[in-house]
DNA sequence: GGTATATTTAGATGATTGGCTAATTATCTT
DNA sequence: AAGATAATTAGCCAATCATCTAAATATACC
């Protein structure tokens, strides 16, 4: 799970929402897109950002996509936030490549 | 503290870094400036994201200005961050009245 | 095979972002 | 008052981002 790119898939608040849905349970695809207001794609494309950063899977199943929580993502994204707060000063800088 | 502006100001890698330094103890605008590679206007526009998410706090000691952690902001932050992985029905902007 | 349904991929576009330099503001010192 | 130092604001630009429509892919059903 890299660092970036779970707090940019957190940084926009349609990804939370999916997560929040998601959290609750797996859904299809098309049964989320029916909550937005935004089209199929950009649906998709929100996906597709939440599974790059591993905090959501997909598998197919006929004609649809189940997404579902990956389930260690609660655990370690917590770890990753308390971390910025860090007090300790042996882990000052994680792993993270900043720039 | 809005939830937005909170995702957003994490988003960034700098931004998480000054907030790791601040966590660690009040530092000057200069300070902080010395241990990056950016310019000064580039430093001063993340100080200003992180205050606008109210995570951050600036006084003026003479002519410079010292930054410090919001101190509610790990606790208030941390709820935000749960409450998007939160199982029960409530949606985004749960409201910080809590403490 | 042909058509409908579910979803993704491709490509374009406007908005936002993070960086810069130059100019400005505030304070301190002489 | 003039000059030095600390930091911010203003304005610009390139990269990234969220969104869209159109096209492509995958599967199901007749």
């Amino acid at each position: 799970m890299a660092i970036d790119e779970v707090f940019k898939a957190m940084a926009d608040p349609t990804r939370r929402r999916i997560l929040r849905m998601l959290s609750k349970g797996e859904l299809t695809a098309g049964q989320m897109a029916l909550e937005f207001d935004i089209s199929g794609p950009s649906m998709s494309h929100h996906f597709n950002v939440l599974k790059h950063a591993d905090m959501i899977r997909g598998r197919r199943d006929g004609q649809q996509i189940i997404y579902s929580l990956n389930t260690t993502v609660v655990q370690d994204a917590m770890t990753l936030f308390l971390d910025v707060f860090a007090k300790d000063e042996t882990q000052e800088a994680p792993h993270e490549d900043s720039n």
